[in-house]
DNA sequence: GCCGTACTACGACGAGTATCGTATGACTGC
DNA sequence: GCAGTCATACGATACTCGTCGTAGTACGGC
């Protein structure tokens, strides 16, 4: 079948929370889980757009699009098709804006903790 | 029913973790709470030191305790009983000293949210 | 058309949690 | 001692969440 008015890179669009509908208990609630916080973290340290299979989470591919899926919704980063694959990358933008320093502070929180773990 | 072993009075002592026990995940989760937000936001606004009372928040005493213990044991608030009140004060050192900055962004994060709804 | 890759949707299960009511313990003041 | 206040503990309930497996959809290449 045609699609009449889609273009073919980008024919499937993903709802995602315009930035006035992101809300401070959302986004804290995706970061507080360590697998979230993970993707979130090597999302903010390698290229600026990943696949979901390029972060090869430790879980089943079932729970990492639900993981992806929960940080989208709650408006900690942006997904777009490309081709099979779907590319993620963070909302700094709209999250500095909205609450600034606050990506920040977490990112570093959170390698402040992985060094004293080490 | 005579506890033998009973804890003498004024030295009711709760646990608490140590500074180097606190982890990020269990932070966020904490605050990622409406609910405990709220008291933190609270505690952070107003007298250094107030009882569980003082917030009379709208859910039952039952659960005012439960969202006083999580923050406690999370260690993002540190209790210490008082007669018949229990105090509860913000660790600010603490998670200055582990998170720098992070408490500061979540505060303010929620300043500006609650400036934004209003 | 057919197959492989990348991701999704759905249903299920167990663990955790937010809530409540009631009963109990600790302290203060009479 | 007795009563009142503050907070706890315990059990119950309903809900959310993280995880999985299986079946299915979209795309690209043969």
């Amino acid at each position: 079948m045609t699609t009449p008015s889609a273009p073919s890179a980008a024919g499937r669009d993903l709802p995602h929370p315009h930035r006035s509908e992101i809300r401070l208990e959302g986004v804290l609630h995706a970061l507080a889980d360590p697998m979230r916080l993970a993707v979130v973290r090597r999302l903010a340290a390698g290229p600026a757009e990943q696949s979901c299979s390029a972060l090869d989470l430790p879980v089943s591919k079932s729970t990492t699009t639900h993981h992806f899926r929960v940080l989208r919704e709650c408006g900690v980063i942006r997904q777009t098709y490309r081709g099979t694959a779907k590319l993620n990358r963070l909302r700094r933008d709209d999250l500095q804006a909205l609450f600034p320093g606050l990506l920040d502070s977490v990112l570093a929180a959170a390698q402040a903790e992985a060094v004293r773990r080490a």
